[in-house]
DNA sequence: GAATGTGAACCTTTTCACAGCG
DNA sequence: CGCTGTGAAAAGGTTCACATTC
């Protein structure tokens, strides 16, 4: 998070920020601001503040966003689109080698610039090309097996929106998105703002 | 998560389940399950266990889940296809009653069963509606003012997929989903996981 | 006997407050 | 003087362990 505040001031050409401004910006304290920061480093001048471009890429280099991970994504549905569409992913080095379904309506369909490949083929490709990412996004039945194929293909980190819980080995590292639970949140704060105020 | 899990046990015919049962499916401790569930009352039975459904309906009605909640899609994208195709919002009690854009090109188009309406209507549903929950698929930056209308036309919560920092009043839930974010903690493990074992 | 509910112990995270440096 | 970096204090969350109940 502060790494893309901070990249929104070096953008705007400011040289140098507080842990004040820092946290006003994402809605948290300086104290946690400095915390946070001091944990990889000490990066900041007393009576100064922060060199922002400086931070920025220390910050770059600490999440490993120097250098390019290629990734796949199975599941050549909506969110798998929305993913694949998304023109952050590539600036920021995460490199899309292969979209890959199951369904031979979608297979060798155009898709962006490339084309959706044959699910049998996704572990040749993550082997060959060394992927350590992927995203899944199909539908939950079929997710746990998907996965293991591509543990076993070599992937290392797995980003999941099938609303199912997924098992992994220790040296796979896994986050899970689930849309259904986010909403469900919200319900359970409107459901609580509203009983305690006694609104409808 | 434990709603989830609990539900495919009441499906499965299953009567009680132990706080270890419960654990091992959530990748948790028996006794977080215990304290987590006690927060809210004691539903168990010593020397059994909890009874499904009867905790299912329990936690529906802590979520808030026992209500329809109206909620609106802004952004016929990618994003908001994906949501608003995803047949679990119904059921979970969640009632799209409006796609808007502000594209020339996409308003009028069919979207699933409605058509996807002009972003200027947006205000005048809400409240006609009564709709409490938006969930915003939208460009960066659109969704700040986006965010404003919504409010003064009476949402209560947003779950926001643009990757930027929305203010909200205090009166208004706010999620925010970054999938760019996501993957970024996955390049952090990673990075983290390769250089403490030396590989390449 | 089996498994919950819960105070107490333990561990982690956040906040405070101030010495130290530019 | 301003603001960082950081020990120490406070708060928050998790685990333990056991009395209690079915």
């Amino acid at each position: 998070m502060y790494l893309r505040y901070l990249e929104d001031l070096d953008a705007g050409g400011q040289h140098t920020a507080s842990s004040d401004e820092l946290a006003h910006l994402c809605g948290t304290t300086p104290a946690q601001v400095r915390k946070d920061l001091s944990f990889f480093g000490s990066f900041g001048k007393r009576g100064l503040g922060y060199p922002v471009h400086e931070l920025t890429s220390h910050l770059r280099e600490i999440l490993g966003l120097k250098r390019e991970w290629k990734v796949v994504i199975v599941g050549a549905g909506k969110i798998g689109a929305a993913l694949a569409n998304y023109r952050g992913f590539r600036q920021r080095g995460f490199k899309v080698i292969g979209v890959y379904d199951n369904s031979a309506e979608k297979i060798g369909l155009p898709w962006g610039e490339a084309i959706v490949r044959d699910i049998v083929d996704l572990e040749r490709d993550v082997r060959v090309e060394e992927a350590l990412i992927a995203v899944l996004a199909i539908p939950s039945d079929d997710a746990q097996s998907v996965v293991d194929r591509l543990v076993e293909a070599g992937i290392r980190a797995i980003l999941n929106f099938a609303p199912a819980q997924i098992v992994v080995p220790s040296h796979v590292s896994l986050k899970s998105v689930n849309m259904a639970m986010e909403l469900e949140g919200l319900s359970f704060a409107l459901t609580n703002a509203m009983t305690s105020k006694g609104a409808a």
